[in-house]
DNA sequence: TCTTTATATCCGGATAAGCGGATGAATGCA
DNA sequence: TGCATTCATCCGCTTATCCGGATATAAAGA
C-alpha cells in the first residue's frame, strides 16, 4: 500500500510527467532535457534521480553525456499504469507541446548540446 | 499535465488508498472507516475533503452519518486508472486486513457507531 | 596535467502536506 | 429547548518537497 502511493508520488508531479512522456518516444540525454523544458540543469537532474529511485527509468553514461531511458522490468501494475499514461500524456497541450519542440531541436541543431547529445536514432 | 499531476497527487498517500480500496465495495461512513483504519476523526475526515476535492468520491448525509462512495462520473482516464488500482489494492497484505477488520464489525456491531452507522447492505 | 563540458549533489530557503487535539456546525431525540 | 452524536474545520506543529544557484565529480581532449 505504502509502495503504491510511492509508486503515485513519482507520477505526482508536472515536470517528472513531462519527462516520462518525452521519454516514452527513446532515450534522451539531461542537457535535452533542459532545452526542451526550459529549466535549470540541477532541476531536471533531480527529477531524473527521483525517477530513477523510483525504479521508472534507467540511467546509461555515454562518455561526457547521460542518457535517460524508461526501465523495461516494471511490475505488473506500474506496467498497466505506464500503458494508461503514455497515451494520455501525448494527448495532452504540454505533450504535443514539448514533443514539437523537441523536433525542431532536432532539425536546428542549434541547442544547448549543439547536437552532439542527440542520440542516433 | 498538471491536472494529471494532482489526479496521482491524491493517490499518492498510503491512509487515502486504503480508504479508495474499502469504497471500491460500497459506501462507508466516517466513523466506520476511523474504526477500520485506527486514527483520529479528523484525519480520517481531511482525507476524505482531499479525495472529495480532487473528484474521487462523493459524500452524502443521511442524519447525522455521512456516506462516502467512488464517485461514478469520472474521465476515461481516471476510469483506467481505478480499474487498474482496485485489484491490486485489494490483494494487498494491508488491503485484506482492512476488509477482514470491517467484516468482524459488520458481525460484532460492537464498535464506536454500536453497529448504527453500518450502511445496509 | 590543465581545461572544458556534462552531470550529480549540496545547500538554504520557501511552500506544501500531514498530524491530531480543539472547536464549531448540523442533526436528531428527549 | 437542551443535550448527545457525527462530522468538518481550525490551529499549531513537524516533516517533506521543490527550487535553483553553487560546488563537486567524471570524462574527453589539448
Amino acid at each position: 500500500m505504502e509502495a503504491t502511493a510511492q509508486l503515485f508520488k513519482a507520477l505526482s508531479e508536472g515536470t517528472r510527467l513531462r519527462i516520462l512522456a518525452l521519454l516514452v518516444d527513446g532515450e534522451r540525454c539531461v542537457c535535452e532535457l533542459m532545452e526542451v523544458l526550459g529549466m535549470p540543469q540541477s532541476t531536471i537532474s533531480r527529477h531524473l534521480s527521483y525517477l530513477k529511485n523510483s525504479g521508472w527509468v534507467s540511467g546509461e553514461r555515454r562518455g561526457v553525456w547521460m542518457y535517460y531511458r524508461l526501465r523495461e522490468e516494471r511490475s505488473a501494475f506500474a506496467d498497466g499504469l505506464l500503458a494508461l499514461l503514455s497515451p494520455h500524456l501525448a494527448a495532452t497541450g504540454q505533450g504535443r507541446a514539448d514533443r514539437e519542440r523537441l523536433a525542431e531541436m532536432a532539425d536546428g541543431k542549434q541547442d544547448a548540446c549543439g547536437g552532439r547529445g542527440l542520440s542516433a536514432r
